[in-house]
DNA sequence: ACCTGAACACCGTTCAAGT
DNA sequence: ACCTGAACACCGTTCAAGT
């Protein structure tokens, strides 16, 4: 996926160069742009325009400023996505057993919930966040995610998997099969949504206004039998059940393959 | 993921419109372009230069053509881009088992192939195509992926799951499972294998280099431990012995859940 | 320290014109 | 039927200049 950015030249992730230094100093009058309404804006204009109808001269027209402006704050557009990109995973739940004590609270609870439960929580609070910024996605797939959210993402998500029971040699593998399920499953659903919500239509009849052009285009038998056995219902009904079945499969193999 | 088209409006795929009649009546002189060589070009182009690296203007000059000639025979760029993602998906080999009966083929094997060995050889192909085609997980994210390959490939899929045993009602979530995961993975995948292209090093130096820079920022107890038991040898092993376990543990939990 | 304006080198696409 | 050239409305980013 790529951006509009122009080059294909890679350039380092904002996460491995240094960064500019936003802190004020003393009582400099404080102007009315920093890093975290930047960010904000941007956030709010990717949900509402997507990724393609997101650009510099946009964000900046957003916050009231010239085109140029932002440039004093962010290097480019890569690193500003950067930031973006973490901060929607920052918004991610994360299961209190699997991010250690924390700062501030006094006490964890006693009885530690299972590890399956934790893993439901963390795939269903991902793949919120995924359709909820459907542009999410598309930077998941371009940028590293190694920022100080998406690092508690995946140390937390490794805590969870090392509860399993599986061996160590096999987490990696375990966790590539939930979390890119959940990424791929989280895509086409936001994607959907989004869709949707462009073309003035509820998702339920934008699904079945596509399901009617396939269906006239070519015979379907065994498709339209699956389709129909999947069953009735919403679309968010039929994603919903097709979210959890597909993580208890995950699951029941998790536990299959344990002992091995 | 979103290409570098300038609107946020959804346009309609090029499989749901009426196509630009490609044929050439009677001897007219066939000129040097055609639908074709214009695929072709643009997969190549994609494949050296990465979708940002893409322009229209890019492709005409690499056609050794002004850059508005090739819009004689493309609607759009986007257009031009589902050509290209289904040309893509035209190279996943499928097993003839889930294909149907082939014209001019005398007889199909006797003995199918179990359905296990029939998954991993799709999996293992779609695999292969997002790691040849690093811009093909970003054009999935984005388009509909219903040309004519996509939907021969969705068929076998649905071909090959149907002898897992499942019930009718769960086939859709163990499809997602699978084919989420392989999407995710051979997308990171094949990410990693551009970036460690377009730096000039091998993807073990730049796995090093990065596990570097990321061990000197935290300590990384756990994460370290399993990065270790995740074992030895080159990048690529430890890809495929992950991509490998991952689908066995999604076929276990199919195993598993087959009877309930 | 922060913001602006003009400019550069790019885009996708339209449109009138050529052969 | 096919291809060109100029033009339009956009991009990300640089750079010199303002306060």
């Amino acid at each position: 996926m790529a951006t509009g950015s122009r080059t294909a030249r890679p350039r380092s992730s904002i996460w491995l160069s240094e960064r500019k230094t936003t802190k004020r100093k003393g009582d400099q009058q404080p102007v009315g742009l920093d890093h975290l309404k930047i960010v904000a804006a941007t956030m709010r204009l990717l949900d509402a325009e997507g990724l393609a109808g997101f650009s510099m001269r946009r964000l900046a027209a957003e916050l009231g400023v010239t085109a140029m402006s932002v440039y004093w704050y962010v290097e480019t557009k890569d690193h500003l996505l950067e930031l973006a990109l973490d901060a929607a995973m920052g918004e991610i739940a994360l299961p209190i057993e699997a991010v250690g004590p924390v700062e501030g609270l006094e006490h964890t609870p006693a009885e530690p919930r299972d590890w399956r439960e934790q893993l439901r929580q963390v795939a269903s609070e991902y793949r919120g966040a995924l359709v909820r910024h459907p542009w999410l996605s598309a930077l998941l797939g371009e940028y590293l995610n190694i920022g100080p959210n998406a690092v508690v993402f995946n140390h937390a998500s490794l805590a969870v998997m090392r509860n399993s029971g599986l061996p160590d040699d096999r987490i990696t593998s375990a966790l590539a099969l939930v979390y890119q399920f959940v990424y791929g499953f989280g895509t086409i659903e936001g994607r959907f949504a989004a869709r949707s919500r462009a073309a003035g239509v509820t998702q339920d009849e934008l699904f079945h206004e596509m399901m009617g052009t396939v269906e006239d285009r070519m015979e379907f038998d065994e498709a339209r039998k699956i389709m129909e056995a999947r069953g009735g219902g919403t679309v968010q009904e039929m994603q919903d059940r097709d979210f959890t079945f597909a993580l208890d499969l995950a699951i029941a193999g998790i536990e299959a393959l344990r002992e091995r």
